[in-house]
DNA sequence: GCCAATCATCGGAAAAAATGAGGAATAGAT
DNA sequence: ATCTATTCCTCATTTTTTCCGATGATTGGC
């Protein structure tokens, strides 16, 4: 009682031609193994489906050419998930989920997902904030097809390509004392009160900049999402220091707002897209490509602070 | 590109397991097994379909995900196919096609039908009106699960099981000169004008009666169906022989007759049930059962005209 | 740092499928 | 009536696939 699917394709295609040997001719197979195999589905159901006429061909029995309807069901959807299957990794279709942690990622997500999304409306992008953590974990489990992230703890198992390099710099209010300044050092900041961007990776972060300067930076205030920290600095209730930038001054309240590379060498951040090794879909492809050219191009460095870009 | 059954199934468990060895367990097979069939489902596909983590199990990509609910359906769509094919033989229900070269067959198919549909309302039943030739030539193409004939020009590859030997017998109308005889001779009729029963093997087998005899008959109207004679004869047209009978001896004009044995020795036509041989559905099964048990009974004594029931 | 759990790999064994030749039944033609 | 072509069936043989069991590698917990 368990019919393979060959036979039952061998089945079908037999009482589609009401001829076993011309079966057998358009499946390249022999006539025997077409004659086995409408015996053995004829065995395993316990049914007799086909009248043999020698010389003549076969005929489905009336039960015969009920259960070939549902055969031709089946043998349908068998085909719809090859097909599927196929297009999953051929086809520019289908939903992509990205995990991301780049607190300005929606400063160039939306130009890279636009120049995908032009050519074909058969593609659904689906963007999911989280952190580091989540991020690879959710890569891991099947979450995400991709994800953008910081290369620290970086978890085995996932393939990253490196989008760009991210020097912190300084954030000043437009009417501060430093906004005039060409570049900013860390000690220049400790004197001030500081605004902390406290999520999971960057509190610590942000923190080992100023103590592995032997500094101890005096925390006014901290915010969880990037445009808060802005917005307090704009409030004049401190200073940042922050990696990526807007591709605005403004902040949500109005306030003008500075960028200043800091003067000392301080480690960068790498921003890396990360997925899994193997064969990815061409979707899935297709976005890692559009993010590398993205970040090759010009368009990119307006995303960070540099002592040139100042 | 063309994975089996077997292949998407052990996928499949592995995924709802989150685990090769779990999924190879409730499998009843050992995990390399497992393990081959999902590498051989992703080398199909050329997809990344599953992360692996040793000691940890394993989780579907993204893509996995998407492949995963494809494959659950087709594989419920098999489970769907063997269920109904085991039902066809086990279970009571379904249609059935019954084709029939029987002329009064209205007179015992309803009751015999009436048997199996009180039990079951998922019972179909398709009534085919035909003579011999298509009756069973409709059996061996499929259109018919089972067909009532004459077992005459009996074609091979047909069982037959006899239900009733039916003589034939004279109709006469009831104010006819003859209808107070107990019995007619061949002889009698073939001085009076005939009515003739003009179906495919009938015309001939009556017109044999005579002939055999050495009679000419004077046929004075044919018609081709039962109920058309009896009208003939009502009116006066003529005299016929027949050989089943109504259980109503009142013409649809409402006139009166009366069905009188033949006294000489004429070959009788046997009415007989055929099927496939092998494996017929339950439903074949009891319909046939109920036939035999309907001809086994009094009830159909009622349907031939011997000299005895005369 | 060792142990337990898990997945991956590999060669040989078992099972299944396909092949190809030979035989039987039938329809149509000579 | 005989002959031929077609078609399906049977069976021994070969090829392919699948499965098993042992071994090795990786990870997480004690």
């Amino acid at each position: 009682m368990a019919p393979s699917l060959k036979a039952l394709r061998y089945f079908h295609t037999a009482l589609e031609h009401n001829s076993i040997s011309r079966a057998a001719e358009s499946l390249n197979v022999v006539p025997s193994a077409v004659s086995a195999a409408i015996e053995q589905v004829e065995q395993d159901f316990g049914l007799q489906l086909v009248t043999r006429m020698p010389s003549k061909g076969i005929q489905p029995t009336a039960t015969g050419k009920l259960l070939l309807v549902k055969v031709r069901h089946l043998l349908e959807e068998y085909e719809n998930l090859i097909a599927e299957g196929g297009d999953l990794r051929t086809a520019l279709t289908g939903s992509l989920n990205v995990g991301y942690y780049a607190p300005v990622a929606s400063a160039f997500l939306p130009a890279i997902s636009a120049r995908l999304t032009k050519d074909s409306n058969a593609i659904s992008l689906r963007f999911h904030e989280c952190d580091n953590e989540t991020a690879q974990a959710g890569l891991l489990n099947g979450t995400y097809d991709v994800i953008l992230f910081v290369s620290e703890d970086l978890k085995p198992g996932i393939d990253c390509a490196p989008l760009i390099t991210v020097p912190p710099y300084a954030l000043v209010a437009r009417d501060h004392k430093l906004a005039g300044r060409k570049s900013i050092a860390p000690t220049d900041l400790s004197e001030e009160p500081l605004v902390l961007l406290d999520r999971p990776f960057a509190g610590e972060y942000y923190r080992s900049i100023f103590t592995q300067a032997g500094l101890t930076p005096r925390i006014a205030a901290t915010g969880t999402t990037h445009e808060m920290v802005r917005g307090l600095v704009g409030a004049g209730v401190g200073s940042a220091i922050l990696n990526m930038r807007p591709m605005t001054e403004v902040s949500y309240a109005g306030d003008l707002l500075r960028c200043i590379p800091l003067s000392s060498e301080v480690r960068p951040l790498q921003l890396v897209m990360g997925y899994l090794p193997g064969n990815p879909r061409r979707l899935v492809k297709a976005f890692i490509g559009e993010c590398q050219q993205y970040f090759a191009s010009k368009l990119a460095q307006r995303l960070i602070v540099t002592p040139k870009s100042a």
